[in-house]
DNA sequence: CCTGACATGTAACTGGTTACATGATTCC
DNA sequence: GGAATCATGTAACCAGTTACATGTCAGG
């Protein structure tokens, strides 16, 4: 048992799903692909800790929905016991500001921006996925949902979604401000 | 050539170093064993883009000094202006937190708690850094390095280090505040 | 008819971790 | 003498990506 199977039972937990409803759900907190997933949940059935039911469409093709056992629910109790692995982040990006005085102000700025890009779009997922939440949790402005409630995990998920893109979006933006002035942008023009 | 590869070129770039130096250096922004790294160094002083000299020393083991070759240089300027992936983030807590329900409050204070306690440890860590930055580029208070420094890259990298840190802190502690009051802390005897 | 989203799977390969292996040097 | 840090390496294994493979269904 490896952290994305554990992942997948949890995810599970929530509400039964397929394979690919289960990719498209971890993928922000633990990239997987549908190539990993499908054979962990053959073996998680195999193990008895998930169940399945074939589950047919008329709109899509069918697909497998797949659904926690009570042993699957004791293994993730357990589980929530154990102390965390710290979190493990690679980004390309830290590695080449090491070596960006090889490069000009222009091209670091297109580096940087690049980036903001990045998280702008990832803010703005964000935003409508809270939406949702609190459309689907009934809750008024600015309140959260209760622990126990059942969007109380991704209630506070989105948020610190919501953060972390919100703070390294202005990292971004700090670091373009100490850019020197170079070629000006397109948009002046207008 | 991998990410790693080049993040390893990369902080070399900065100065020579071990592969034992550059395996603690780039930890906090792509976790990587000796087991890792050593070889490809190997494959990279093959390939020509580094090089290296064995250098004795009288209190420690011998070690041997990685530099990037011209080759080397010539190589991280391509890779600065190809299209940076995406940031992969693996976090075993986020997942813990989908299925949190099972637990119970006090449970879910010692999960969260103990994350905290990590991110506090990281930002005491990433302040002394700081501070050692600040130092060696004699800079006064509130003060950047200019881009073209050989200081620019780490200060802006542990400015995000920090920032993220705080970011993460901040979210723990108030999902922290989000949980019912359990048993009464030990600290409420003093 | 073709593209794109939905849906599931396997095989080959690359990336990353754990374990094995060795040895210098310092400090207790 | 033993533990801790510094230093380098290899081998076996596990995790994750890319590519291969197939098929349904909706909409242009």
């Amino acid at each position: 048992m490896n952290t994305l199977s554990y992942g997948l039972l949890s995810l599970l937990s929530l509400n039964p799903q397929s394979g690919y409803d289960l990719m498209h759900r971890i993928q922000p907190f633990w990239p997987a692909k549908h190539s990993q997933i499908y054979p962990l949940l053959s073996c998680l059935e195999k193990e008895g800790l998930v169940q399945f039911e074939t589950v047919a469409q008329t709109d899509k093709p069918d697909k497998k929905v797949y659904s926690v056992t009570e042993s699957g629910r004791d293994a993730l109790r357990k589980w929530l016991s154990e102390p965390t692995d710290a979190p493990a982040l690679r980004d390309a990006l830290m590695l080449k500001i090491f070596c960006i005085s090889l490069s000009n102000p222009d091209a670091a700025r297109a580096l940087i921006e690049e980036r903001a890009g990045y998280y702008r779009c990832k803010l703005d997922i964000f935003k409508e996925k809270l939406e949702t939440i609190r459309e689907k949790a009934s809750l008024e402005e600015e309140d959260a949902p209760v622990f126990g409630s059942p969007y109380f995990g991704s209630y506070v998920l989105v948020q610190r979604a919501l953060s972390s893109s919100r703070s390294d979006l202005n990292w971004c933006e700090w670091v373009v401000s100490l850019l020197p002035p170079g070629k000006k942008p397109e948009t002046e023009h207008l």
